[in-house]
DNA sequence: CCGCTTTTAGTACCAAGTCTTAATATCTGT
DNA sequence: ACAGATATTAAGACTTGGTACTAAAAGCGG
């Protein structure tokens, strides 16, 4: 074929069924080779020769992949016990920390993050700040500035502003772009004693 | 089996290897048969039987479900918009949402909960509440009156205050057994325009 | 030492592959 | 229409990590 319509536009049988393949493993990714070969109507060699020329690994190394990816990102979610990076901390005066805003924070709707990652963000890097082994957070004052979509990198910088006995009141300003996003005034209480009860 | 001595306890040498065998797969559930056996220093029959008696799935069983599961959690928390589960909603004027204190929302060093997660709850709620296409949080003024352990059952009652044009005056309060535990109060701006821009 | 449980061993078989070689189909240009 | 290239199918040997079953050997308790 020189020039003929199909090819010139790059969707030959083969690149239009590694297309499906992709797709179809997509949607579901515990298919197996002569399952696939059923649905795309083509013998199983086929389906193989396919992912080796897509790099697409076999079932049982899909399947590992997936529970050790998902774990993985389970664990990050669960000790997140500070929300963004910590990236410089005076204990007892100031402490800045950075966020990365991705898709998974934002509303279906309006495309707007929500609200309590940035509270988040801001209230466990007051807590950092407090030189104290354990904090708890009181009351806290929060003003959402300008609304915030994804891929913004949200740095947050606390100021320990007044300390009295075991209560602490810290400012939390955070910026996106140099410009004020979000700002609140926590008021925290240090636990001196171990509390480690549960209930 | 009587009563022997060694029985009484249940600490025979198979029920001995049989815990540490769950131990095993549970600090790295993607051990072989073979790699166990090892480790146990027994035969790979042994194992298999030990497997058998515990109801533990071969390793390509275990690796399938791990995968699926962590799928299915992080799905779960991808799509919580609302945190919690709504139990009733009278839009414009209250709604009341529900949500279980997992472990994992504790603080290591504490086993308090993070306060983020009792922010979440009330701010979705208070945003649910709103009766507008769209909507976002202006201001908070959030106060933590008890500290809130794993196992808690939160229920949380938004009302809407006071309503401006598109500025919404919205109480929340969480309660723990009947006791208020958090209070919060949210001006919340409707958005009447499709606002679904992007960055 | 007998009888019982426990542990090993060994065999056949399976699923879902890999890797290799070889035979067909199917195009495609001339 | 036919040679040559490309794509598809087929077939066989081998691999992993098992299940299922049978049988032998080891331990141990009284």
């Amino acid at each position: 074929m020189v020039l003929k319509a199909g090819e010139a536009v790059s969707t030959s049988k083969k690149q239009i069924r590694q297309e499906t393949l992709l797709k179809e493993l997509e949607k579901n990714p515990f298919l197996t080779d002569e399952q696939l070969a059923n649905t795309l109507e083509v013998s199983i060699q086929t389906i193989r020769l396919d992912r080796l020329a897509k790099g697409i690994p076999e079932l049982r190394e899909r399947t590992k992949h997936m529970a050790i990816d998902a774990q993985e990102k389970l664990k990050a979610i669960a000790s997140e016990d500070i929300f963004g990076q910590l990236i410089d901390l005076e204990l007892g005066h100031s402490g800045i920390s950075m966020m990365q805003v991705t898709q998974d924070m934002v509303l279906q709707k309006t495309g707007v993050a929500r609200g309590h990652y940035m509270f988040a963000q801001a209230n466990s890097l007051a807590l950092a700040v407090i030189d104290a082994p354990a904090a708890l957070t009181g009351v806290a004052n929060v003003k959402y500035k300008v609304p915030i979509y994804s891929g913004a990198n949200l740095v947050a910088r606390a100021e320990v502003i007044r300390q009295q006995n075991d209560k602490y009141i810290v400012w939390v300003k955070i910026r996106n772009n140099n410009k004020e996003v979000f700002r609140a005034k926590f008021l925290i209480v240090s636990l001196p004693e171990e509390r480690t009860g549960q209930k």
